[in-house]
DNA sequence: AAATATACGGAGGAATCCTCCGTTTCACAA
DNA sequence: TTGTGAAACGGAGGATTCCTCCGTATATTT
């Protein structure tokens, strides 16, 4: 009996902090121009720091898709929150699918992590592509609610779509075309009337 | 100047051809539940023959992704063929949408080859993507004829999104998100009257 | 300063990719 | 048939990547 709770954990160390931050910092770098397919050694190497010191950080390669892409889902979860003020719902829908793939354009690498993360067994950062279904459903929601959209399709099917369409492709045209086809789909989905 | 035809090439060898099909037969085993990134070692292997027999025959692994899903291309530009004849332009576009979701549905390898041939480097079965989006890119030409869908897609950009759509889960309700979200891709490029 | 929990680095086994090259087999002609 | 050279074969093996294990080093706490 006695504590089953081992000890009041001490302090995290100065050295892990730092090494964590120099890998955040070194993927960003390496993930940067979409090559998310890099080897995890080359990430070791470009921050400084052994190999497993990386694995002891993030277990999985989501792991570190995750942590190194947190802080741009959370703006688009909270860009999501600010739409849902804006008097027009739709436009609202078609601005946060527009915000989507502007930050997918620039981190290209991302795109791949978040096919990844739907791709099977990832239960590590399928939280991620889970968030973003979340954010894009409320908008959802909210459209549906006024009868200005069709209620069958659900925001992560939505988001399934719009990152499909904008997983394929190299070409410099990229980004119109996606967000052409986003507003093909959003069209499809709006009630006749 | 004689022939500038080197030789009046042999028959291939027996031993080839056979080794060939074994290959391919491997191949489709081996791929058939999606599992197209499977090792080529162990297609080798499946088929009973040395390693490098299957890269003489198929170069890189996009070269044999086109080998054995060549058929089933075959089978859908033909469909899209036969379509061009069918009085109701758009429903033929969305019959031929519907086709191509069942056969990534049953073949679920192909999209991932399909994915791969897109994706960057791949000038070998880019051949594979470029027959599909002409195929499509023909159904809608004729739509866009008669004016009954807006004329600024091509067939390869909703090819990409198309496949994009289906290149994500593994849920056994997939299918019928696809189709609805094909569905919807249609209604929305449909030019409103 | 000593104790110890925590983190570090890198060697190394396993899997995969792909090439090189010596050996074997087949198609064709004599 | 049999001989011969072109064509195909197999698998060893170097390179790369993944990931784990474990001995060493260091930060935090007492």
């Amino acid at each position: 009996m006695g504590r089953t709770v081992p000890k009041a954990s001490r302090k995290p160390r100065a050295d892990a902090l730092r090494n964590r931050e120099r890998l955040l910092d070194a993927a960003k770098r390496v993930f940067a121009g979409g090559a998310s397919d890099a080897s995890l050694d080359a990430v070791a190497r470009e921050a400084g720091v052994g190999i497993a010191t990386l694995y002891r950080h993030f277990p999985t390669r989501e792991a570190l898709y995750e942590a190194v892409y947190r802080r741009e889902v959370d703006e688009l979860v909270a860009l999501a929150d600010g739409l849902a003020g804006v008097p027009d719902s739709v436009a609202g829908l078609r601005r946060w699918l527009r915000a989507m793939i502007d930050l997918v354009a620039t981190k290209k690498g991302m795109v791949a992590a978040l096919a990844i993360s739907v791709d099977a067994k990832s239960a590590v950062s399928a939280r991620m592509s889970k968030r973003l279904a979340g954010a894009l459903g409320a908008l959802l929601d909210r459209a549906i609610a006024e009868k200005r959209i069709r209620r069958d399709v659900s925001g992560e099917e939505m988001l399934l779509a719009l990152v499909g369409m904008c997983i394929l492709r190299d070409q410099p045209d990229w980004r119109e075309g996606a967000v052409k086809m986003a507003d093909v789909l959003v069209d499809g989905m709006m009630v006749k009337k």
